[in-house]
DNA sequence: CCCTTATGTTGACACATGTCGAATCAACCG
DNA sequence: CGGTTGATTCGACATGTGTCAACATAAGGG
């Protein structure tokens, strides 16, 4: 309402400050983690991978589901990267499409290369 | 040892395909993971941190052993982070000295930050 | 030498997590 | 409607993981 102007946005620090320029604090740690702990199983990251390098950014569950499990286990992994803010879904008729977050991506792989600026 | 000449390092890729351009195999799911699941738990994730933004890039494991838990657990945390390569150790005389690997690091963070090319 | 300090290892245990089959919900189609 | 297919939820189980106390190892100092 206020701000609608360029505001330089102050600090708001989508969700992970660099590893390597100062320790992280307790919290920062905990939520840092969580993330780093979603794509941290082979199957959820290769979903993850799944949807991040197809058309459009998205792709319906029945298009990702060949990965070697059953199909309620791919749909577990699937929230569990959800509720990690890295994917989202979203229902268009019959299937469910969920495409990923670039931002919170772009953000946590920054905390990692800040190290060589 | 035939190639002992300055060989530009073909195809090392030292640990992680970008998770944004193609889908992961299952080999390099299962690699990657590793290293994502070894950043994946907050105490680590803490350490690595004190590790990487300490003076030199190393750190003796008594400037880092505040992080809330018992000693040996985070002897064994830092066990499981250089067990991932993500960290290495060194014993000079009384301390041992962590310190991190950048290139596995960077190579890491960009596997991420590579879709906003 | 023994003793203190600094790290790492072992064993045990509570808890979280990945997995599946079965049941359930949602949308389309005859 | 009833049926079919896609997707999630539920209940259960085996396995993995974080944690600590106790012990072991390493280095240095009296």
């Amino acid at each position: 309402m206020s701000n609608t102007k360029a505001s330089p946005v102050p600090k708001v620090e989508p969700c992970c400050p660099p590893l390597t320029e100062r320790p992280l604090t307790a919290e920062e740690a905990e939520r840092t983690a969580a993330m780093f702990k979603a794509l941290g199983d082979p199957v959820r990251l290769r979903l993850f991978s799944l949807v991040a390098s197809h058309d459009g950014g998205e792709a319906c569950v029945c298009d990702i589901s060949d990965v070697g499990v059953s199909q309620p286990t791919v749909s577990h992994h699937l929230k569990k990267l959800r509720e990690a803010g890295l994917l989202t879904s979203e229902r268009r008729g019959t299937w469910v499409y969920y495409r990923v977050d670039p931002s919170v991506l772009a953000a946590l792989g920054r905390s990692l290369v800040s190290a060589e600026t």
